[in-house]
DNA sequence: GCCAACGTTGGC
DNA sequence: GCCAACGTTGGC
């Protein structure tokens, strides 16, 4: 199994949005970056978890947890004329973009921010943490997983 | 709102 | 294939 982290913006799509879904499920969809297409795409698996981090926000952070449920498959908003990600360039016939669905398992306990993130030398090495990493999907290893969990009862 | 970092586009 | 211009991300 494997872990990943994945940014939204709250007032866009926040933990609370995917909570609220139906079977408290929702598709990823937008991502128009290749980086995280392929993992969307090759890498994402059933079962494997995810942080939701919430970006470009007041208190940027890790607030939940949710679980990958379907696969890799073709973003279908990209080749929506209507839709707001589409994209003019996607063939329907070779679909350019793809996404996972997700569903929201659990909050944390209590937002564990970027900042504190950063105070930790053992997590030095989190993708995330790298300057100018741009990426909305990201790898997490167990490690840092793990050593982020235990962030979670500390005050 | 600013701006650094990065990805994409398109002329050549 | 280079690279300047442009657009986006996202912390601050």
């Amino acid at each position: 199994m494997n872990y990943w982290l994945m940014k939204s913006e709250p007032d866009v799509f926040g933990i609370d949005d995917l909570a609220n879904r139906p079977r408290k499920t929702d598709h990823w969809e937008g991502v128009r970056n290749y980086q995280a297409r392929n993992m969307m795409r090759d890498e994402m698996k059933k079962g494997d978890l995810v942080f939701f981090y919430h970006s470009n926000c007041k208190e940027p952070g890790i607030v939940g947890i949710a679980e990958v449920v379907k696969e890799g498959y073709p973003d279908f908003t990209a080749v929506d004329p209507d839709a707001k990600y589409y994209d003019p360039k996607s063939d329907p016939d070779n679909p350019r973009w793809f996404m996972v669905d997700i569903r929201y398992k659990r909050k944390l306990k209590r937002n564990i921010t970027l900042q504190e993130l950063k105070n930790h030398p053992q997590l030095e090495e989190m993708l995330l943490l790298r300057k100018g990493n741009r990426l909305s999907v990201l790898p997490v290893s167990k490690k840092h997983w793990d050593f982020i969990l235990k962030l979670e009862n500390k005050t």
